[in-house]
DNA sequence: ACCGGAATTA
DNA sequence: TAATTCCGGT
């Protein structure tokens, strides 16, 4: 796709073209398989993957990924696939963050710390600009990879669970390879670089940097609300089609966005038409003034996943053989011109291929830290309450985090998923 | 080990 | 279309 669609979002600003992905609905009702970046989206919102995936609390609309590995697994799990790999699941999601914006101004260039950087909207920073063709370190994201925290990686038990299906869930096998884990608080040596997403850059601005739906019901300046969305999230014009056109404060001479309140609530209840899609629980929406979800018609069968998706996959067959009739026809190139992808990912870790969690597998499974609260209600989706939903006392850094501690810190009290037994 | 392309598949 | 998988290069 180098070709960007010509079709800028309405209200964006500088006539930013964003991925023709943000542009597409999560999914088709009933029709696309969930999406990946609906599913980063999802544990992102997830406290219970915030050992895996969560959001940076530095900048806004950042991500790191602590555990590509356990990431991957979890996507396998959703989809079934359980010899996805993290090499399996960042192709797509290379490509998945990777901006073709038009102006070719600042593309998403990670640096050599494996960081994503989206340029924020705003085009004429100065320090954007720094670098045309690669990303130019703001100051958000300096090539330094230890600055982020490698130091205080903590791989915990695995919190699993997730996601409305509750199919997955079961399986539970977690890392036991994962060995210590900062038992002693202090990484081993290298164990996989985290995976840096900075989606806007926004320096400390915003209260609670968790995730951009964890908005503070407070205003933002002049009465608007402060919401700074990954792109993903503020374009995905959902089933309403709507699309939040944040605009850029021309005061703050900075990306900031400001969402106008009635515009956010219809956003965020685009966004639980999305948590009703996928199954999630409604404890992961957040909570907005004045928000109300309205009966969602985009409901659908909870229990359309099957119970058990183990899926016994033929062997390689080596594929197709590449070697299609080869011949010299090849020399010519169907595609041309085609801007290869700017970004790339460095996370990677491999560690082991561990089978996924077999119905019959008789191995226990690790502790999690979620441990026996779940199973049983099976409401599934049906959870509401929780004031609290991305309230997380939030160190100011979060790096530092004791490795134990963290677990006990966090209840684990999510009986979002249902064991579902059969 | 990581990155990336490309063919295959759902 | 997006995702999965394979494979080669660095």
């Amino acid at each position: 796709m180098g070709g960007s669609r010509g079709s800028p979002l309405p209200g964006t600003p500088q006539g930013y073209h964003f991925p023709e992905w943000a542009y597409k609905t999560e999914s088709s009702p009933g029709s696309r398989q969930i999406q990946l970046w609906h599913f980063i989206l999802e544990l992102l919102q997830k406290e219970e993957f915030r050992h895996v995936i969560a959001w940076q609390q530095g900048e806004y609309g950042e991500f790191v990924i602590k555990d590509p590995d356990e990431v991957a697994r979890l996507w396998g799990r959703r989809k079934c696939k359980p010899q996805m790999n993290y090499d399996k699941l960042s192709r797509p999601e290379k490509q998945l963050f990777t901006w073709d914006l038009t102006p070719s101004s600042a593309p998403p260039v990670p640096t050599a710390s494996s960081r994503f950087h989206f340029p924020p909207l705003d085009s004429h920073s100065p320090t954007e600009d720094a670098q045309p063709g690669r990303f130019s370190g703001p100051s958000l994201v300096p090539s330094n990879p230890e600055a982020l925290g490698d130091g205080g990686e903590r791989k915990p038990e695995l919190p699993e669970l997730e996601d409305g299906s509750s199919d997955w869930r079961r399986g539970v096998d977690l890392m036991a390879s994962r060995n210590a884990v900062g038992a002693g608080g202090i990484n081993h040596q290298k164990r996989k670089p985290e995976i840096m997403l900075p989606l806007f850059t926004r320096p400390g601005i915003y209260p609670d940097p968790h995730s951009p739906f964890a908005v503070s019901p407070l205003p933002g300046r002049g009465g608007v609300l402060n919401v700074p969305i990954s792109p993903a999230l503020s374009l995905t014009p959902t089933l309403f089609s709507y699309s939040p056109s944040p605009g850029l404060s021309p005061f703050t001479g900075s990306s900031c966005f400001s969402f106008n309140p009635e515009e956010m609530k219809h956003y965020l209840h685009s966004q639980a038409c999305s948590v009703f899609n996928y199954h999630l629980s409604p404890r992961t929406f957040p909570r907005y003034p004045g928000l109300v979800v309205p009966p969602l018609q985009c409901q659908m069968p909870l229990e359309e996943q099957p119970q058990f998706p183990i899926k016994l996959q033929p062997p390689p067959v080596g594929r197709k053989n590449r070697e299609r009739l080869e011949s010299a026809e090849e020399s010519a190139t169907p595609q041309l011109a085609s801007p290869p992808p700017r970004v790339k990912v460095e996370p990677s870790v491999d560690k082991e291929a561990e089978r996924e969690e077999p119905p019959a597998k008789g191995k226990d499974k690790n502790e999690k830290e979620e441990g026996s609260g779940m199973a049983a209600a099976p409401g599934v989706g049906l959870e509401e309450e929780k004031g609290p939903v991305f309230a997380r006392p939030a160190a100011p850094s979060w790096h530092p985090t004791p490795p134990a501690s963290s677990q006990a810190a966090f209840p684990a009290e999510e009986p979002q998923e249902q064991g579902e037994s059969s």
